[in-house]
DNA sequence: AATTCGGGGGA
DNA sequence: TCCCCAGAATT
């Protein structure tokens, strides 16, 4: 059991093998089955990395299907209502992020339908952060892109053993970089976030050691659970008389009035007359 | 730098 | 109960 580190090591070519060898080992015994690991349409890839944001994988792969069923291309995407979009991602939860994969499809259709290789050119994208941009970049285009999320961020923690509460993103980065397998980066990543996912049900977190880690506040009883139940009844009714939504998702009125007019400015719903429409509402 | 945003399953 | 998940956008 080596001393815990305190500071980010400089990697020598030996240790660099090793670690290569380690995350590859349990790579060949243990790699994970996932639908858009068969694929190489950037468009399957981008749409699983959006809803792999903060959503584990076992609850990506029960929407996946259905999703691309009903949009199979980003030009289908593109055509369709922001409601039925809203509709299929019920239950995925962060909504907003179907509502930036609407937006994003009819910017790109716009543009030609055709997704960017650039991380920086993703980047720029609704909904596509730093994390996004680059997974796409290499499990679509095979790029050798430097990134970091928290699988990636357990496996240096532990495996290098650097110390609670010192370990920021920027000090990770030029470790991931050195250790990056430039030959195949897609089966690289593939590899490094199966080993991360791993470690996490054989240690604590590793990522809680992070210097940016924070514990999230309560579900039960916060906005985003109202926010959610509105939502979800306007994904099955279309629509509902805005004087009786409060009695409908059981929450006050004024805690309700409130949420559909934030809803609203967001851009998942839509006034009409009296009645509060998901999505984009009637034309006009 | 700190908050908000969903929903669910596992320990 | 507590945990956090292939994070992004806003303040």
């Amino acid at each position: 059991m080596p001393p815990p580190v305190t500071c980010t090591p400089k990697l020598d070519t030996a240790a660099i093998a090793c670690f290569r060898a380690t995350v590859y080992e349990h790579y060949r015994r243990h790699r994970r089955a996932m639908p858009w690991r068969e694929t190489d349409d950037p468009y399957r890839i981008l749409i699983s990395e959006v809803m792999l944001q903060q959503t584990q994988v076992p609850r990506v792969m029960g929407k996946y299907g259905d999703f691309l069923a009903e949009f199979p291309d980003v030009t289908a995407l593109a055509a369709s209502s922001l409601a039925r979009v809203l509709k299929v991602w019920q239950g995925l939860g962060y909504n907003r992020r179907a509502v930036a994969l609407h937006r994003l499809a009819r910017e790109l259709v716009d543009r030609g339908g055709v997704i960017p290789d650039d991380p920086t050119l993703l980047e720029k994208l609704p909904g596509i952060g730093r994390a996004t941009a680059c997974a796409i970049a290499a499990f679509a285009f095979n790029r050798p892109v430097v990134f970091i999320e928290t699988n990636i961020r357990s496996v240096f923690i532990h495996h290098f053993s650097l110390e609670r509460d010192v370990v920021a993103d920027k000090d990770l980065l030029p470790l991931v970089g050195a250790t990056l397998d430039r030959t195949n980066p897609r089966e690289w990543y593939w590899a490094l976030m199966d080993y991360g996912s791993y470690l996490k049900t054989m240690v604590p977190n590793p990522s809680r050691r992070s210097l940016g880690h924070r514990r999230q506040s309560p579900f039960e009883g916060s906005n985003r659970q109202l926010r959610g139940r509105i939502l979800r009844h306007l994904a099955i009714h279309g629509s509902e008389d805005a004087a009786c939504l409060g009695s409908a998702v059981s929450g006050e009125d004024t805690a309700v009035a409130r949420a559909v007019h934030e809803l609203q400015i967001e851009g998942f719903v839509t006034r009409w007359g009296g009645r509060v429409v998901l999505g984009e509402g009637p034309r006009a």
